[in-house]
DNA sequence: TTTACTGCAAAGGGTTTGCATGAGG
DNA sequence: CCTCATGCAAACCCTTTGCAGTAAA
């Protein structure tokens, strides 16, 4: 979570020119956890910019990831945006389709890290750790139909 | 890798036909270790079979997913597909756009699987690790050029 | 013989691009 | 004042869908 003095510092050291769109952009990205799309983006930004487009977005994202301040995960169907920059895993519901940090196992990606770094000949720049499967509200759910029906 | 029976056996196990176009698909991806396209993948089963479209591989693709015998690995521009379906963890360059799988860190990444499994009160299905970087080869190209320019 | 797969064409939809206008530094 | 960002529209291209002919079981 960066405050808006020090998103404004990181966007002018890349040489970049500090709009009020993407003020609104990063934050609605920075300030969540839940890996937003671009057209959730949209929506959260639709209520003080009612003319920005998804083009603008689009654009910002890609000056946001060049200034290592995002991180694009593409999916299937649509990319989301992890504000993450830090070693974690994340897990993905395949029937709700959320995604979420979470903090187990963060010390093992670190310690993973590190040891590709060092062991495998390959210059690290990031990574992305993804476990797919159901979370427990869905897994509950699951469980329900199977017994009913 | 499989044997042409085994693939067989596997696809009979899920009521899908075995055609010859399916069965080319099938070991071109299941006998390769470097994560191909779709377009790769049309590339490689071409010459035996020249009328066969893209609309046949996605098709075919979807049914070894759904058998599990292979996962889509979505990146920005396209997908690539995944034979190895044990845990492990892949490299992709950001230069050459290679993507590679290691054994490096493979007892990690299990440990971290079951380490998900049992404390996050997640279900897991499959996960996806994936290292993003420059290869040896392009991380020496990056030093001449730094060298030289 | 029945079912579902193949191949072709067209549509779908997330993402990118080009350009005129407008705003940041 | 110059450069670059925004907004709009169109293009791009990977992927999906519909359908007629055809092959698997």
């Amino acid at each position: 979570m960066l405050t808006q003095e020090q998103l404004v510092e990181r966007l002018r050291h890349w040489e970049v020119r500090v709009t009020p769109q993407r003020l609104a952009i990063a934050e609605a990205v920075l300030n969540s956890t839940d890996h937003p799309t671009v057209q959730q983006i949209h929506e959260r930004v639709r209520d003080h910019f009612p003319s920005m487009t998804l083009a603008t977005i689009y654009s910002t994202l890609g000056v946001l990831q060049r200034s290592g301040l995002i991180q694009e995960l593409p999916f299937q169907k649509m990319s989301r945006y992890e504000s993450n920059m830090d070693p974690h895993v994340n897990l993905v519901c395949m029937n709700c389709e959320e995604v979420i940090d979470t903090d187990t196992g963060q010390d093992m990606v670190v310690r993973l890290k590190n040891r590709i770094s060092r062991q495998s000949n390959f210059q690290v720049a990031w990574q992305r750790v993804d476990f797919y499967g159901w979370c427990p509200r869905c897994t509950a759910e699951k469980r329900e139909h199977q017994q009913t029906g």
